[in-house]
RNA sequence: GGCGCCAUAGAACAGUGGUUAGUUCGGGGGGCUCUCAAUCCCCAGACAGGGGUUCAAUUCCCCUUGGCGCUACCA
């Protein structure tokens, strides 16, 4: 048998946790716990300008929320603690003493004026920008002037003076190969001495004994031969690498900001159940060997399988998004999905009240609104629409109730016979009601609908009545019935013309 | 500009050297229903283009085109 398998998800906290991000985070936790690895959640703060300690929190909320579970790594600690990287710089600067010692890297002294133009004189076909390496052979002396006057410096990796090719096997894409002569002495530590992405990430990796790297196709060109090259010279064990497929916005380009809602806290705060979003985002670029769909976690570990993730980027598609989330709210039961409406309830002062006062009735309402249900968010917002109906206009679909001022009266009369405010009750109320006129059907509902409702469609009548409230419909009950009284039969004098 | 990755319907995925090229979302139509929704049924819609290889290519190879990505003292 292998070693155990190791993965790790290391954001940077200069953000809220995004989708993308949040692919590959669950990417990894699938492989991961399909092969009963351990997960590492690692904090790459290293960017100290635009790292927030608000981020980093959202980062940790966010994959809570998700259910993505780490086993070692921030807040929780582990074997190879610490886990933030503005708290390993002493791990850093003993392997860069090591490279610099052995020669793999070299202090650049060079002014970025100076760079800037390099780069202007930069032949047309090399790479742009590349480090002409003009402080690689600087001799001792002029280091240690340079040291003694404080010229500020960055550390630059070496790279090897032959040209060599850089072979990646690809879990995802297969075999690949990266020539050494499309990078450049690639910066290493800062100028204010702290480490870059490039080798903060492979120290962490290869002292966190992490076996697979599985991250965006964004790092594939760049970042990975850097990493293999810095693996090699440093003598470490070279983890297998997966590189997923990119997420794109309806306009085809790299998904962000740009697209609406983009962290994972947006979509929780519109209503999305986070088996939804774990289940839609899987999707995106995986397939399991089915034609099933709809996952819940354990079931997407179960069958997860890198071999089967796509290599062609995938356009997030928020409808079908929308769809998941519908598949599994019919999944969970009502006591549940109550329990998560809460926060949403809470900010409409009607719908609150509402709540608050109908605690018994509540469930009943939610049963029978359900299925209109794509998101939480809809529930209240059901809720207020009800509410609105009472201070519609009388306007409107005049003509169509105008013959069924019986109906209605009868209807108001026996209102307070309704032993109890329930659909069900009201239900039946409707239906005895129709009974004794010998109205049914189309007839009875529609006009109904729309003195109560001013609408001529909507969610099943009993349930609007209920949340409506009695007051509410008799009120408007009452305002028709007299306002077809006055059209149709109109009073002595009260007449136009004649 | 350089380099890299990618290419099956509007979107996400299956699939095959010989198939009526399959599934889901979305779109259109219909049944059910007081209506909407849900649900059920039906329909339209794809192998980017050009060269090879082959008896045969959507499938394998090359080129073109297109898309995306990388090209920082960001990660």
């Amino acid at each position: 048998m292998n070693k155990k398998i190791r993965v790790r998800f290391p954001p940077s906290p200069t953000g809220n946790l995004h989708i993308g991000n949040a692919r590959t985070a669950l990417f990894n936790y699938l492989f991961c716990r399909h092969h009963e690895g351990t997960f590492v959640f690692r904090i790459e703060d290293t960017d100290f300008a635009r790292s927030t300690e608000a981020f980093m929190q959202n980062e940790i909320d966010a994959m809570n929320w998700l259910q993505i579970h780490w086993d070692e790594g921030i807040q929780r600690g582990g074997e190879y603690a610490p886990y933030k990287q503005s708290e390993r710089l002493p791990i850093y600067r003993q392997y860069i003493d090591q490279l610099l010692k052995e020669g793999k890297a070299y202090r650049c002294f060079c002014s970025s004026e100076q760079i800037e133009q390099d780069r202007n004189e930069t032949v047309e076909g090399a790479m742009v920008g590349k480090y002409s390496g003009r402080c690689r052979h600087l001799s001792r002396q002029e280091t240690e002037s340079n040291l003694e006057r404080q010229v500020p410096f960055v550390i630059r990796y070496q790279l090897p003076e032959n040209t060599q090719d850089i072979v990646i096997q690809d879990l995802i894409r297969g075999k690949m190969v990266f020539t050494s002569s499309n990078l450049d002495d690639f910066i290493l530590v800062r100028s204010d001495g702290i480490p870059t992405y490039n080798f903060a990430v492979t120290i962490d990796d290869a002292t966190m004994n992490i076996t697979h790297v599985i991250r965006g196709e964004d790092h594939l060109f760049g970042n990975t031969p850097r990493q293999i090259l810095l693996y090699r010279d440093l003598g470490f064990e070279i983890p297998a690498f997966a590189h997923l497929p990119m997420i794109l916005g309806s306009d085809k380009t790299k998904l962000s900001k740009r697209h609406g809602a983009f962290a994972v806290t947006d979509y929780k705060e519109m209503g999305f159940l986070p088996d939804a979003i774990v289940n839609y985002m899987a999707l995106l670029g995986w397939s399991p060997k089915s034609n099933e769909e709809v996952f819940s976690m354990e079931e997407m570990i179960e069958r997860f399988d890198l071999s089967h993730v796509n290599v062609s980027p995938a356009v997030f598609d928020f409808e079908k998004l929308k769809w998941f989330n519908q598949q599994h709210m019919k999944r969970k039961s009502t006591a549940y999905l109550i329990e998560l409406e809460a926060p949403f309830m809470k900010d409409r002062a009607n719908v609150k009240k509402w709540a608050e006062e109908h605690q018994d009735s509540i469930e009943g309402v939610f049963e029978s609104l359900r299925k209109h249900l794509v998101t939480l968010q809809d529930f209240p917002e059901y809720i207020e629409q009800f509410h609105q109906y009472e201070h519609l206009g009388f306007k409107e679909h005049r003509e169509e109730i105008m013959d069924s001022l019986p109906l209605l009266e009868a209807f108001l009369a026996g209102l307070d016979t309704v032993p109890n405010w329930n659909t069900e009750e009201i239900s039946h109320y409707i239906q005895s009601t129709g009974q004794e006129l010998q109205i049914k059907g189309k007839n009875l509902y529609h006009p109904l609908r729309i003195a109560i409702t001013n609408e001529e469609q909507g969610p099943d009548l009993p349930v609007i009545i209920v949340v409506m409230g009695k007051q509410a419909v008799k009120n408007r009950l009452h305002r028709w019935c007299e306002i077809i009284r006055s059209t149709k039969y109109p009073a002595e004098g009260e007449k136009d013309g004649n």
